[in-house]
DNA sequence: TACGGTCTTATGGTATACCATGCTTTGAGA
DNA sequence: TCTCAAAGCATGGTATACCATAAGACCGTA
């Protein structure tokens, strides 16, 4: 392949701000920050070795992405998450990803039947895996393959931004092993009914998985954090 | 009341790059910026009398919000629309406000059917303002009022935010006065399936206003830029 | 005249120093 | 021991200097 000239012409203009941003997002859906943990700029910067600039600009994007709450005149903190939002979340989850999965019967092409497979096998793979965060991506590319083969990039981005900010929750469900196997039989149903081209059932399994991801969420989140937040 | 002095003491924390996000959201939704036009830092530092570090933040935000793109080596540019984008966000908004409507006529409080009524006579009201804007708010508050009835702050964000890139459609569609008329019709039914409780009318109703409205707009998005963008 | 290489300039990107403000904490005095 | 004031700290905000790069102008040569 010429792919090395190509490479070298488009090189990637990966930003300093870029790659700031994916490590801090990383590390804040990864549980490294606790949510409420203050994030304050100049450790931040000698942490990661660049300019405030960058912290801060960084800052607003994922403040903008909902990962970062500004407190007045006090400054970034990491977000918080009350189940009201977290239920929130999985309802809008619901819609959209059920609505992909059974475009995707629809408009799914030739090739796509294969690679929904392999993903899922991927999963499975997965799932005896120490690292949670293995088995929690797998997971996403096998939505993600649903949500661009039905060609809703931008549902998918709203989705992802959404799981960023239930990522604890996604850890703490994945954890709980004996929900895995019953996520796993409704990925397979998922992954049955759109290949057999049957909307409902797809849309339905798709359902079945979340509100069975939220029934475990909420056990570990009212845990958590009893105390109801006021309006 | 004595919100004086509370208002005192809780005094609006509003910092610099609030009102200078604000203004510039403002403008790019105004369409006070054409889509794809540049926008330079150190002339809107000028423009604005602020310092490079507060617009390049607020860039940053409006980047994460999908209003502003930014272009390797040349920095950033007012995000444009192609149809399939818009297509697709008038998806979403059909899940999602079609939802929220159905959720409303379930949990509706009693004295919220004066508010939504009150809410549709001042759509009525700006119908005929040569001011597109204050119908476009007016609209806003009144679909605003059924999300938050409906306890769905987190999806009405997202339905803010999708509005936010479809701006220019918005207003070109109402600026197309017989659809106007219409569309009140369709918001006197929503407005009317609500309060008699009837989720499935309503979301019927809600999903027809987003289709006419997504209509609408497909006529002018396709004259507007009729290439397709590549993938 | 046309082509190609170099130089300038404008812009993005980064780093750093500085000031004002408002918490928070601590310590001294009553 | 309690209270209040002052100092420290963190942030918001600003200005500025520096570097890298991309685009365009300019000039020299064929």
């Amino acid at each position: 392949m010429s792919v090395t000239q190509l490479k070298k012409i488009t090189k990637a203009p990966q930003t300093l701000r870029d790659i700031v941003q994916h490590r801090m997002r990383e590390a804040i859906i990864a549980g490294h920050f606790a949510p409420g943990e203050r994030l304050v700029e100049r450790p931040l910067c000698d942490q990661l070795g660049v300019s405030r600039t960058v912290v801060r600009e960084t800052i607003r994007y994922l403040e903008a992405e909902g990962l970062v709450e500004i407190v007045p005149n006090q400054g970034p903190i990491v977000a918080t998450l009350s189940w009201d939002q977290a239920k929130q979340i999985y309802d809008v989850r619901l819609l959209l990803e059920g609505s992909a999965a059974a475009a995707c019967t629809v408009v799914q092409g030739r090739n796509f039947g294969p690679k929904l497979t392999r993903a899922l096998n991927a999963v499975e793979a997965t799932m005896d895996d120490t690292e949670w965060a293995d088995l929690l991506q797998a997971t996403t590319k096998f939505y993600e393959l649903i949500f661009l083969e039905a060609g809703q990039t931008i549902a998918w981005d709203i989705v992802q931004r959404l799981n960023g900010r239930i990522s604890r929750l996604r850890a703490l469900t994945i954890a709980a092993r004996d929900r895995e196997t019953s996520g796993m039989s409704h990925m397979r149903s998922i992954h049955d009914a759109i290949l057999s081209r049957d909307a409902a059932t797809a849309r339905a399994a798709v359902e079945a998985h979340i509100t069975d991801a939220a029934k475990t969420a909420r056990g570990f989140l009212n845990a958590d954090q009893p105390e109801v937040k006021d309006a």
